[in-house]
DNA sequence: CGCATTAGTTGCATGATACAACGATTGCTG
DNA sequence: CAGCAATCGTTGTATCATGCAACTAATGCG
């Protein structure tokens, strides 16, 4: 395995590699169950959260979520029938719609944010009051930094030379023969 | 709207809710882009990290990473075929599988190490020594916080009551009748 | 007025996922 | 030991989320 031009990663940068992922993977693992249980999926969710904040265009929710516009297009049809959203033609630009929360749909919202904030605090409550002032602070910092970056560049131009990405198309017959080796092997 | 329950959700929570959020989405958007761009999908990265500390059979594979067998079994054909993985017959149990990383599944394991590294570096690097200590253990903290807390009570009895989960299938035809009020309205 | 552009919808194709049914193997229990 | 339940992995099937491409409607510009 050749470091390739690893001048030293340091150490703490590894493990704070290693605690990043844990916490994706909590992040992700919380969302989910707070999310799919309040009978929304996770890009509902997103979609609810987004407009909380003020109507929106789909294209505009399709640049903020960065999702394509026929993706979301399908989600909001969705909630729209759900009756979250309402779905208005904007008089200014008739090509454009009016996605806003109708009544139900703010009333979601709250119930995941309070959700949401029952596990945080229960989640801050673990700690000693030192830690959690530096735990909400450094949360902060990271979702600043973070954004901050990812106006840069895309920090690597070396990894995408590496990669011919995988199929994960199979053909389903030929499987059977790659696998055990039978007793008599 | 009614605050249900809401005996007064400490501003600081709902900042670091917000906060978290966006971090979340941040951190997301971050993988994908660095996994997609090495080659793999997001689960197929889950697989090569989970596998570099260690063998695995794939129910525990599956285990660690919250998913069916059915879909392992998948993820992890398309792995072999992309000669990332190696698949062998467990002696000790003949159902079992003995999964592992071949040679060119470290190589890639390492290269996605050292990108995460140089951009989690490069965000740290941002930050005043002072701040970048905290941040770092803070990270710490938190990945730990969650885990204890997963352990225990889902957090929300309440939240599963509310929901009549959306159905996101959509009868196309009748969609166009709801749209745009042409413009004689 | 024509033509490029933009917003949204829809038809595909694909990927990830879960569940159910199945085959092979293991292990326990009478 | 014989038989049956449990376990591991594979495969069939269904669903959802997603993106791309083609299309329609509307806008805006020359």
């Amino acid at each position: 395995m050749q470091p390739p031009g690893k001048r030293g990663t340091p150490a703490a940068v590894q493990e704070f590699r290693r605690d990043l992922r844990v916490l994706e993977r909590e992040i992700l693992r919380q969302l989910e169950g707070e999310t799919s249980c309040c009978g929304v999926s996770l890009p509902q969710c997103h979609v609810l959260l987004e407009l909380s904040f003020g109507d929106l265009s789909l294209k505009a929710l399709a640049d903020a979520l960065n999702l394509d516009k026929s993706t979301l297009s399908r989600t909001v049809e969705a909630m729209v029938q759900g009756g979250l959203v309402t779905r208005a033609a904007d008089l200014a630009d008739r090509r454009a719609l009016r996605l806003t929360l109708s009544q139900r749909g703010k009333a979601r919202v709250a119930t995941i944010n309070d959700t949401c904030d029952r596990y945080y605090t229960s989640l801050l409550d673990q700690l000693r009051e030192s830690d959690r002032r530096q735990v909400v602070r450094a949360v902060r910092l990271l979702a600043e930094g973070m954004r901050r970056l990812r106006g840069c560049s895309p920090v690597a131009p070396l990894c995408c030379v590496t990669a011919p990405r995988l199929n994960s198309r199979v053909t389903p017959r030929t499987r059977a023969a790659t696998r055990r080796p039978r007793k008599d092997a």
